[in-house]
DNA sequence: CGCGCTTCTTGACCAAGATCAAATCCCGCT
DNA sequence: AGCGGGATTTGATCTTGGTCAAGAAGCGCG
């Protein structure tokens, strides 16, 4: 509610707003939608990307209902998307990183269909959708790259089904925070220690789990050297570990 | 694995296998891929799909790790596609009737990530998916169409996240029964009776049940006067009673 | 038509995780 | 530095759905 809409300047050269915007100077261009791109068709991209949007922790992207006009890339910060039932219960869907989607839900009925909700300062781009789609029907391995990522998004949801459907409390945990740490680590960031972002409420809802069904849980890894935990803070000391609980493969 | 393939003669002309394999002359064009194309637009779709595959019940049409080149169509039948872990669990993440869509999960990777097995003697359309792309940059409206394909199937998991992390067993079966009513509705069979096409376990497995549940909340329904119960064959009495069950809304 | 296998139902009991409750911790704010 | 409210941990107890078991029903096949 409180986010601010930063434009570039809509002058054709070379100016800084410009640059600031841009995907082919932007640091997450290897992770991000124009992965693999040359730099003629990066530099079209540079044309789609041209609004970002800054959120404080707590601010909403969009809310379930709200029409649908654009993906958002994740710049810097956390989302998370949630799914509420009229009875007030919550299902998160997902939690975004840096280099990741959020909004393909509304592509289908021009609607979005959850609310995405920064888990701290954020800043995302905006990508017109309708602008994505004509300029993926120019630009082949954009389109190619575009399809990779709706279809990983669906193997990533159908890995969550098998945590959900199939798997104990330990096993869902531990799944969650090797998946984490991979992620972090495709960033740069330490695999092996990290600042949880999300309540142990929201890491509960997306694991099916009760908050102190989670907090039981750490404490136990603990207990048996797999992690230490801080509050927020989570140190791996034993990965191999955590991978044998889940039975040699991560979600 | 006994598995036919039939394809399409080669010869440009109008003949008979042709016919039968194109989406312009399919009774389900209304509901699969083509939807709201225009004819010129169809017509070039026959091109694509020039290859049908019969299944007989238990073929697989596709396991995991197999190489990915197509997408296919469900002609007739029904499917289930489900993940294997390493300890033989399985997790059943979808059933796929006339005019869906299977195999989306192999475009991130190019190898097929599940299992798609025939639940009956099925018949689908191969649909290649380089081609696909190809078309699709030529035809919009097709374009716009997959992209929503893509994203209702991520909204459905999305909603499958909800039912597995949320909702108590008989909320499940209800919010299962509606929707498997809802897309018979839809293709013109009777929402209020019909034969499930899969097992007790492998409706548990999709839903994070055992079979015994299951089986205990059909019981439950059916002396509950919501359903009435003779092994596969399904009659809904009561959807109202169900409808509230799920609190008034279905997944 | 009947055999044999798979699937389904039902009962008795069990256990993982939920619920309820109470401290304690932590962090942002003044 | 101190205050206050939300977040987390931990314990006690309960409930839902899982497990184990046995029999019944349904169905493909000869």
């Amino acid at each position: 509610m409180t986010a601010k809409t930063q434009t570039a300047s809509p002058a054709g050269g070379l100016d800084l707003e410009r640059l600031k915007t841009a995907c082919s100077s932007c640091s997450l261009r290897e992770l991000c939608l124009p992965v693999g791109l040359s730099n003629a068709d990066l530099a079209r991209m540079d044309d789609l990307v041209l609004v970002r949007r800054n959120l404080m922790r707590g601010d909403h992207l969009f809310r379930a209902g709200d029409s649908f006009q654009s993906l958002y890339a994740v710049r810097s910060g956390f989302f998370k998307t949630k799914l509420l039932l009229e009875d007030g219960r919550e299902q998160v869907t997902g939690f975004q990183m840096a280099g990741e989607l959020i909004g393909l839900d509304g592509i289908g009925t021009e609607r979005h269909t959850c609310d995405a909700v920064a888990l701290e300062d954020s800043e995302v781009c905006v990508i017109p959708f309708s602008r994505l789609e004509q300029l993926s029907r120019e630009v082949a391995p954009l389109q190619q790259h575009f399809h990779k990522v709706m279809s990983r998004e669906i193997v990533r949801e159908h890995g969550v089904m098998m945590l959900l459907g199939s798997m104990r409390a330990e096993e869902r945990v531990a799944a969650f925070l090797l998946n984490l740490a991979q992620r972090l680590a495709t960033r740069g960031y330490s695999p092996s220690e990290f600042n949880l972002r999300m309540t142990r409420e929201e890491l509960g809802s997306y694991l099916g789990l009760k908050l102190e069904t989670v907090s039981r849980v750490f404490s136990r890894f603990q207990e048996d050297g797999l992690i230490a935990v801080q509050s927020k803070y989570i140190q791996i000391a034993n990965p191999q570990g955590l991978r044998r609980l889940v039975g040699g493969e991560a979600c």
